[in-house]
DNA sequence: TAAAAAGTGGGGAATAGTGGGGAATGAAGA
DNA sequence: TCTTCATTCCCCACTATTCCCCACTTTTTA
């Protein structure tokens, strides 16, 4: 279970330390893979590599010839990479998804129970803006009796 | 049942001591975790993690790729932590949810009955001028009836 | 076509800052 | 007066950041 958002920067490489305290969790016994992939709003997505292959199979289920399912196709599977954390527990970023991310230096990384994202700073902030200006707009239809 | 507003200071790294006579009724048996996390109303959210759980399934259990749910997703449990009660009864506030809910050495901790909110001084202040200035509006219609 | 230069990235280490853990102290309550 | 508790401050370990060496690949230049 990810949660917390944590303020993190990318190294002169692009390279990411993941938190210590979430290491284990994220790799689990035996070091095993990660998944990194893009996010239709803008930010990265990191996997478990076993947490994303259910979805890489749903997902190319879809017809592929639909426009709408392909997109989809092409955006989550198409940029998703595999990675491992190296001895420092650091993951690379590669050049084409912190372009699609916009990343620069500083990057929040924001647990989200399966996985986690992986936002830049201005990307973050303006999700935040959009959420806390809505004040209780946010809250779906369906949750419209929701309490905390 | 969380009540009471209790003034408190946090120290120097953002560590708060959470009033003695809370402690038992927030971690219960054994010692069990609490949950911190973010309020749209710019302040932090104190659960038990027993307490917590269930409203993150329901916040988790909507569509990620829904604009709405996924702003509410990303604050909720983004911002959620988990966190334990130190020897001497502290919690630390990491910095990114300081930031959120502008704190700085002088709080509030405010019983909510299943949780607690956190506020800055500035921000309780703000509260209770807006509640005050409302005078009897401040009561929701379905509450017409209500008397203390 | 071959050599040189530039770019990219693996791997690691030093260091400042963060945070775990604890204790002293003064205030408040019994 | 004694006990409890919140505040403040300290020691020390861990971690994130920053920077470096080196190797490999790609691009540029001669």
């Amino acid at each position: 279970m990810f949660r917390g958002a944590t303020a993190l920067n990318l190294d002169a490489k692009g390279r990411l330390a993941v938190p210590a305290k979430h290491r284990d969790a994220l790799t689990g016994q035996a070091g095993a893979g990660l998944v990194l992939t893009a996010h239709p709003h803008r930010c990265l997505l990191l996997y478990p590599q076993s947490a994303w292959e259910p979805i890489q199979q749903k997902i190319m289920s879809l017809p592929s010839l639909d426009k709408q399912a392909s997109l989809l196709q092409r955006l989550l599977v198409g940029f998703a990479e595999d990675m491992a954390l190296d001895g420092a527990g650091r993951v690379l970023v590669s050049p084409v998804l912190r372009e699609f991310a916009a990343l620069e230096k500083q990057v929040m990384l924001v647990g989200q129970g399966t996985h986690f994202e992986l936002w830049s700073l201005d990307g973050w902030r303006a999700q935040l803006d959009e959420a806390l200006s809505q004040g209780a707009q946010v809250l779906p239809p369906e949750m419209g009796d929701f309490s905390l």
